[in-house]
DNA sequence: CATCAGGGCCCTG
DNA sequence: CAGGGCCCTGAT
């Protein structure tokens, strides 16, 4: 046998095939856009989901099941989920993983004041209307939001993609459902029982000590990430930070997408500063302070959801047609 | 060939 | 609280 077959096979039998399982309807409150909350173009490409056709195919890790899930529009602003494992479900895990997803995806959230907000300001009035109904959203549940913080950690675009599809390969699963192959996330405890030299076979570098240490604290804090969903932003801030190798940023980044707090933007790195400053001043030089302040004053306590606009509205654009100052500004 | 910053964070002084 | 070091890569 030569090394391609052989190759061929091993990766042919380590996909796991999901079956069907269940469907059931998500119902977000209105205004609800579903290309816009589905898809962000901001977001560098990840292998456990691909947009495509206007729908959304998705890997998530639950209850120590795996799961694939295909999320698309149905009528009257509704969302129609099928969700595929590699065991049985009930009709009341349905119902839970569905409730989950509405609040991963902020379905949940009322946006009437920021429509309202939004249509009295002359530059975010017309890109809210663009996206009326666009949710902050993160399929990801908390720790694997967080090692996506800590691959994207002073590296290049091309290099987290290939340290996380590296991550992913190594201790997540591949998985097929309804005509998709994705890769699957893995658990905190497979990580805490890899060594650190293990990881950094992996070429992470010294990123392979905070994986192992945020993957130690989920194993022995399993409801933390329940419990910082109540509470205020600076709660789970004060909490996140104190996790080894998460710092403003990565914390910038959690309690919007992970968490869904509107408001949280009180930091924005210098890259995405020079873009907003673009935006906002049409001036990238302007600095993040003036930038926060700026969106602070502005904005108030919708500030982040209508950064996130402005973010998202520049993106769709370049896929339209490339934005020449904005490439500048993308290290890819 | 060398040098360097990159979609940060920790640690030190 | 400012600044050096850290893994590794691709750009220069």
């Amino acid at each position: 046998m030569d090394d391609a077959s052989d190759s061929t096979i091993r990766e042919r039998s380590a996909i796991t095939v999901l079956r069907r399982r269940g469907q059931t309807t998500l119902h977000p409150t209105l205004p609800f856009h579903f290309v816009a909350t589905a898809h962000k173009p901001s977001h560098f490409p990840t292998p456990t989901e691909v947009f495509a056709e206007n729908t959304l195919w998705f890997t998530m890790t639950w209850c120590e099941a795996i799961l694939g899930v295909r999320m698309e529009p149905g009528p009257d602003s509704a969302v129609l989920l099928s969700v595929y494992a590699d065991r049985p479900l009930h009709s009341a895990e349905i119902e839970q993983i569905a409730s989950e997803l509405t609040f991963r995806f902020g379905m949940y959230l009322d946006l009437s004041d920021f429509v309202r907000l939004a249509a009295l300001d002359p530059l975010l009035g017309p890109v809210e209307a663009r996206w009326r109904g666009m949710r902050p959203s993160c399929a990801y549940a908390l720790f694997e939001l967080l090692c996506i913080t800590i691959v994207l950690q002073n590296a290049t675009v091309r290099r987290s993609t290939d340290m996380l599809q590296r991550l992913l390969e190594t201790y997540g699963r591949r998985v097929r459902f309804d005509g998709r192959t994705l890769l699957a996330f893995f658990s905190p405890s497979r990580i805490a029982a890899a060594s650190e030299e293990e990881l950094r076979g992996l070429k992470v570098g010294y990123r392979a000590k905070m994986l192992r240490r945020v993957a130690e604290f989920f194993v022995e804090h399993e409801t933390f990430e329940n419990d910082l969903r109540s509470g205020p932003p600076e709660r789970a801030a004060n909490l996140l930070r104190q996790i080894y190798g998460v710092g403003l940023a990565s914390v910038w980044y959690l309690l919007f997408e992970g968490f869904k707090h509107v408001d949280a933007f009180d930091h924005v790195s210098p890259w995405e500063a020079k873009i907003l400053g673009k935006l906002l001043f049409n001036d990238e030089t302007v600095g993040a302070e003036r930038v926060v302040r700026t969106a602070t004053k502005r904005w108030g306590a919708w500030r982040m959801l209508a950064v996130h606009y402005l973010f998202e509205d520049i993106f769709w654009q370049r896929r339209a047609q490339r934005v020449p100052w904005l490439e500048k500004l993308i290290r890819l």
